[in-house]
DNA sequence: ACACTTGCCGAAACCGGTTTCGTAGCGGAA
DNA sequence: TTCCGCTACGAAACCGGTTTCGGCAAGTGT
């Protein structure tokens, strides 16, 4: 019922110009108002074209709130980032977070982010986002082969988007960097130089893409036809001092490796720590491969090889996804598989003469 | 679980259950026990616990946007990150993220974050995120002295939070680590260690941090009894090649300086390849402290000493901050400085014996 | 016994949008 | 002319909460 008010406008303390601003101003009815800028049919354009000029004219733009509890829909990209320990993946998020965020806002969507330092939090987290509705889908990182965070999400039918593979795609929207074709192509690129002893650390267990990355490497030994030996896999890791602890081990074999590869960049540089330590000089006597494309693993010395992922490009088609997902489309049409690039750097060579 | 709703609810296809079903299935009007859950004084304890019973075991939860239809408020901090250039800052966002999420996850509130990569991006999403109240108010990282966007938000009356000071701190709420105390410390640590020509690489212009922390090591020399040398002052440096280049600038004076105190440690790692170059050890031809904290400067070698600065508490306190103000509380009284704590490594020493 | 508080709750307005429904006005076909 | 159908809009219901208002019943004071 809105009455009496004799100056359209100026109505709230508040400089707010609500719906029914606009549609006094114009003379209109403001279901009327709705439906020219929301693309209603039953529009004519004169007026349609009227509305959005007043529109703009005045500064009016809907609260996001008011239109959801209509709608449904509050035009936001969830995303829990799940960090414990030592992990050596923060560098990244700065760029995720550019991309996702960046895509988000081209649609005019927002971003709405947490953290949590466990598996319970974050589900606890979910839940809680996803009921208040503070956000219409998530972005699922960091997969596992068996991942809680999905089963939760497929029960109460929320839309997700995920950045890796897991084990039961069904039904599932994902986005991926093959990074089992780098490892094999790393391993390739040892054999070339000479390499047949290649060492594999392998990355945090129950993640797919430790999964990938050992089947990626298992797949370049036999595309080169080298016989797997079992000896060469070191213990997983993922931070700079388990790297060093883990490649050790394979350093100190009775016939050790000439080259490392390894799942992430912060065992690389572990990998080179132990090499020093046993008076090993990384690209001549031990050559050294990984993967991530970290940005300081350019001032190790020397720089690392390693293949570099475009972590905002994958931000940004995930947001893509989940916004699209959002809007309908079917999310098993929703999947991508990007490559990683690989960053010549000076810790490969080639294979030293044997002893 | 509680679906067995043949009788009241049911309602939508949907398995929300909205205030409504939770009043019929109390018998209760539905404004009953929102004033209930809201902690008005007008309901019996009894009632009230009655309500609360039923509400956590039907697994009721208000949807956000609905709230915030009548009360005004979404419970959401808000975050624009500029990311422009080659910004060292990258590192910390996870853990700043980390501190502000757990902070307003523990009041019920969410984090709305979005990227940008210019000053006009960021006005125009503060704008825009403001303006749909995506978020109640924002915490504004990285002040400068003169800041466009606290003057945006004061004009339309936003509430925010400086990470910070600035140059006018009327009305405002801020949190800032007293970093130009930490120079003086420095130099004051530099100077019983001998050295009498200590050279200082300036932070990025218009911040404030760069302002302080400049003054910081004025007064530091002013404390140890030494007189200003503007030649030891280099180039501004945020990035390592910069900071390289900066240094060595001063490293070719013909009185060059026996250290380098730094405003970022990224301007560190780059003196670090200067002294290199020019056959300097660090640590003990050419001491060098800094300020940061970056994790990966631990790495350098030798590691890096600087001062650390607890990213994550200020995340913490800055969210904590912001939501009291946006409850009401004078931001006059939501001030805080805290200090850095200086990490010992391994790059500052005795001054080496004149040549 | 009567007026007067309180305590406690129901009813309804309200927030700012979206969506449905009904209809006046107009043009074209019979 | 009359009937029909379509266009373009007004009016009102609706979304899911919060907040205001009014009133019943029990308790209090005198």
């Amino acid at each position: 019922m809105q009455n009496a008010r004799e100056a359209p406008g100026n109505k709230h303390a508040t400089g707010r110009v609500t719906i029914i601003d606009l549609a006094e101003h114009l003379g209109l009815a403001k279901g009327t108002v709705s439906r020219a800028l929301n693309g209603y049919p039953d529009i004519s354009d004169g007026t349609r074209l009227r509305v959005r000029n007043a529109a703009d004219q005045l500064g009016y733009r809907p609260l996001s709130h008011a239109q959801a509890i209509r709608t449904g829909r509050v035009r936001s990209v969830g995303l829990v980032l799940q960090m414990n320990e030592h992990d050596g993946h923060r560098p990244f998020v700065a760029d995720f977070l550019a991309g996702v965020s960046a895509a988000a806002s081209a649609e005019d969507w927002s971003l709405t982010v947490a953290t949590a330092s466990s598996d319970a939090e974050t589900l606890k987290l979910l839940d809680r986002l996803a009921q208040e509705k503070k956000a219409d889908g998530f972005i699922l990182p960091r997969t596992r082969l068996d991942d809680p965070r999905v089963n939760r999400l497929r029960e109460t039918g929320t839309p997700f988007v995920l950045y890796g593979r897991t084990d039961d795609l069904t039904g599932c929207a994902w986005y991926d960097i093959e990074s089992e074709a780098a490892m094999a192509q790393a391993v390739a690129h040892l054999v070339a130089q000479g390499h047949t002893r290649i060492g594999f650390v392998p990355g945090a267990e129950g993640y797919t893409y430790s999964k990938l990355r050992l089947e990626g490497y298992l797949a370049g030994l036999t595309g080169a036809g080298i016989a797997f030996d079992p000896e060469l896999i070191a213990a997983s890791a993922v931070a700079r001092e388990d790297g060093a602890a883990a490649v050790g081990v394979l350093l100190d074999l009775p016939n050790p490796p000439t080259a490392i590869l390894c799942s992430v960049d912060a065992a690389a540089a572990g990998t080179y720590d132990a090499a020093r330590r046993r008076g090993l000089k990384v690209g001549s006597d031990l050559s050294v491969i990984s993967y991530d494309g970290a940005p300081e693993s350019q001032y190790l010395d020397p720089p690392l090889s390693t293949f570099t992922v475009d972590v905002r490009a994958a931000g940004e088609r995930l947001a893509n996804m989940l916004i699209r997902q959002c809007r309908g489309e079917d999310p098993e049409t929703l999947r991508a598989l990007a490559q990683a690039t690989f960053r010549k750097g000076g810790s490969d060579g080639p294979a030293p003469h044997a002893a």
